[in-house]
DNA sequence: CTCCGTGCAAAAGATTTGCACTCCC
DNA sequence: GGGAGTGCAAATCTTTTGCACGGAG
């Protein structure tokens, strides 16, 4: 087991939350890859392949707790709701090709200080915010001509 | 009736698209709160006031054709499709109050130069981008203290 | 008159919930 | 043992679709 998995273990019980097999599990796979964006669905289909009894439904909840708990990232885009491990150190965007739907990370946020500016220029005061960037990926990418 | 209004029904004629009773009430509710970001059942809701006869699927239908073709702008989030008419002129992003929900314009792209700088980077060929900018409007910002 | 657009009803897909039972701490 | 977590089934919510009919151009 990596050292990885055991810090999101210990992390749930920091947060007082029973470390489960459900939970064991879906943070195994979330975790094999932590670049892939997956649907509720996407991650109950390899759920089921290690355990047959862990139920649809559980996903779902646990997906949410997790994601309350800052353990995993959501993002809804295409209908609906995608899912994958937050990395826990810093802030960062995604870059999502359109072609294969793999992630990237966009290890910087290109807001930088633009929340100071928008404060002034619009007396707004953002708290949060979206960016995700499409395109295509290195593999993905046409043909150049 | 507005000039705005008649533009927005010529640009639907230019686009070949006709310009039903329908699709004139939900401009009509659009442009009324521009700044507004509807639901479709919120923008139906409104709708069913001035045209009893108007069905929810026919605004699922205009709401996708009218984003089709640039008129309207959708945006998912809070676990649903939310609406607003698009304006027309430029390249911009919104700030978002979570509490009114009410939106306003930021009339610039943050990202401004960084497509050719992730390029470079990443290998990765920006194509699109999502930025959405949360926070408290100047009404609904708390007390400052 | 001709199709594009619409009303209606039903289906599809995503997500949530109530309840009884289970099993982690 | 107690309560958080789960399985199951059904409900809910959002969005889509098939088909026959109606109205804008």
């Amino acid at each position: 087991m990596t050292k990885e998995l055991v810090k999101l273990f210990d992390t749930l019980k920091e947060k007082g939350l029973k470390l489960t097999s459900a939970r064991r599990i879906i943070l195994e796979c979330l975790s094999s890859s932590p670049n892939q964006l997956y649907t509720a669905l996407d991650l109950f289909v390899q759920v089921r392949d290690k355990n047959k009894r862990v139920n649809f439904s559980t996903v779902y909840r646990n997906l949410e707790v997790l994601t309350d708990c800052g353990l995993v990232q959501k993002i809804v885009f295409e209908g609906s709701a995608k899912y994958q491990l937050r990395a826990e150190d810093s802030h960062h965007h995604h870059l999502i090709c359109t072609v294969c739907n793999k992630t990237e990370t966009l290890p910087y946020c290109p807001l930088g200080d633009l929340t100071e500016t928008i404060l002034e220029e619009s007396c707004f005061m953002p708290t949060e915010h979206i960016v995700e960037i499409y395109g295509y990926c290195r593999e993905c990418r046409p043909e150049k001509d």
